[in-house]
DNA sequence: CACGTTCGTGGGATCGATTGCATAAGGTTG
DNA sequence: CAACCTTATGCAATCGATCCCACGAACGTG
């Protein structure tokens, strides 16, 4: 039915193998019979057949992507790098969904190693340290981005979490806030953990300690975003830094319906560079965790695996951290 | 190296034909062998190999997904809804972006071609309707999302934007306002003609012409919604219809920044239901374009090509629409 | 000029799963 | 019991590109 690569050499005098080395490059290649192949080529409108060439080669140019979801703009940042690049480079990215959930990661990176990718990149459970591991001796490569469990040996990409909550903390401080209110996530989770650490570091820093009346945890939503700055509110918080990005949406339209002057009367900063931020009124001072330099940093890196590019460079295992940067704009000011 | 069919046979002890037809499960098969060979395949963590079975079966169970990034609210929940429904159908999602630029189109088309997609679900730029009629020929599914240029053969599914619109401006007529400012995009995009259309027909039909003045047509970007803001609150309207969703993120912070009472003194409707604006304080009004529906409809209509679940149903070419909903919520009131 | 070397090309096996055809075993029926 | 059908299985070809091996030609070089 379709054009294969026989049509091709046939149309363009040559054996089978002759047309194949001439469309991949080899260098062993007249130029001239090159030129007949590629022309040949280009008048069937030849396509070569991805499958074929998998099978044989052992070597399928995709690449699987696995995330929790694309609503988040982190990870939908993430995506969009990683296929861009991934594009540029002749690679292919399968898309995967997890939420999540263990058993649909797992049953994902099963698949994905049924298809041949070359590579992986991961925002994982971290709960399938196991088969991750034996994808990695089986020669698939990987790289862990955001979390990375402590049993894989696959080099992880990870975000300044702990970094980005200092500077913010740190940022507020040296404009003469003392009562800096903060909104978080779970301790259970990572970046919950990371982030009270970097703001409690910068207060201890400053010669200062967490007052839990400034504090509050919760989940990942807008709703306890809400209650939570209601409740801080009646703390008289000159700032409030709000590093549960979910919560954020509950948290500013609060401020918004008490009336609080920002920054006259207090000052702000939120987690996540999103677009709205920068054009809310006045413009929220924000820690960009660096989505877009994950993405990239994650494909070198994978790239360097998969093409063995350097392969000294980058040891297996390694862990990168991307730098988180204070975006400042016009939500903060010294306290009056 | 790895574990292939004929291990899994040979452990079974029947031949690669017996295995194979009983892990595709045929009815050929008795139901002693069929577990006999399940029980190889489980014990020895048989995985197949997808590229052997595409080149021969020429199923790939593979789909692209062609759309302009990822950051746009609506883009993502599509690809959101389009991955999941697909792995629920053991089918997995190849990404492509092309910022719709008509050139990255085509040669993803024929990179997904390559690797023998089943079929592939476009929001296309519309420039390359020759060769998608060609892969569509050559039997690979397609559906259109949200475009559909007329001389593709491909089912469309698209958003309702002149209905949205139009119930949009009729809510606020209904309400008593006759002064509707109106932000859109140009009339040169599809989405900016038909939501002025559903503007201009509500007005019309309660007896209003468009004023010009209370119009503004920009390009999808939050300056344009800055100044388009400013201009018209010149005019003192009082009510306000951003079918612009980028130039929202411009307006809604001039409107914070003007000191503007929402609903009092402006009602406030935007387009496509993004988190923020139901967070917004007052609860913004908006036209939601059902971006989840039109991914599970196009899956619909995808799978039906591919796996011919009810042949004549849906015709080639045919063209669905997803409803528009007004979501109500605290920004829209009586003008005073 | 005989011999080694390099370069370009072709032949044919190969990757692993699927599938049309052949066949064997068991069951049914006149 | 012979003829026939059904059911389960195996054999071997096949999909299309790649790549190892071998071969011939061209080109020095001692």
């Amino acid at each position: 039915m379709a054009i294969t690569l026989k049509d091709v050499a046939g149309a363009a005098g040559v054996s089978r193998s002759t047309a194949s080395r001439a469309l991949s490059g080899s260098l062993l290649i007249s130029p001239e019979t090159r030129a007949a192949v590629e022309e040949a080529a280009a008048k069937l409108g030849y396509r070569p057949n991805r499958a074929a060439s998998t099978l044989r080669s052992r070597q399928s140019h995709l690449i699987g992507l696995v995330l929790n979801n694309l609503i988040n703009a982190s990870f939908h940042t993430i995506a969009e790098v990683v296929q861009r690049r991934a594009a540029v480079e002749n690679y292919q990215v399968m898309l995967c969904i997890t939420d999540a959930d263990p058993r649909r990661e797992e049953s994902f990176l099963r698949t994905l190693a049924a298809y041949g990718v070359d590579g992986l990149i991961m925002i994982g459970t971290g709960k399938n340290a196991a088969l991750t591991n034996a994808l990695l001796a089986e020669g698939i490569g990987m790289v862990s981005v955001i979390r990375a469990a402590a049993e894989s040996a696959a080099p992880s990409v990870l975000a300044a979490d702990r970094e980005g909550a200092h500077a913010a903390t740190t940022h507020l401080l040296d404009l003469g806030h003392e009562r800096i209110a903060f909104i978080g996530g779970e301790l259970t989770t990572n970046s919950g953990r990371e982030r009270f650490a970097g703001y409690e570091q910068a207060l201890r820093e400053h010669g200062r300690q967490v007052e839990q009346d400034l504090v509050e945890r919760g989940p990942f939503d807008p709703a306890f975003g809400a209650e939570a700055t209601t409740r801080l509110l009646r703390q008289n918080p000159t700032a409030l830094f709000t590093a549960n990005h979910e919560a954020v949406f509950g948290a500013l339209p609060t401020l918004v319906a008490a009336g609080i002057d920002i920054p006259g009367r207090l000052s702000l900063i939120c987690y996540e560079d999103i677009p709205w931020l920068r054009w809310w009124q006045p413009a929220v001072t924000v820690v960009d965790n660096g989505a877009r330099e994950l993405g990239e940093l994650a494909m070198d890196l994978l790239l360097q695996q998969i093409e063995k590019r350097s392969p000294g460079e980058h040891g297996t295992g390694r862990s990168y951290r991307v730098g988180a940067k204070l975006i400042t704009r016009a939500s903060c000011a010294p306290p009056r």
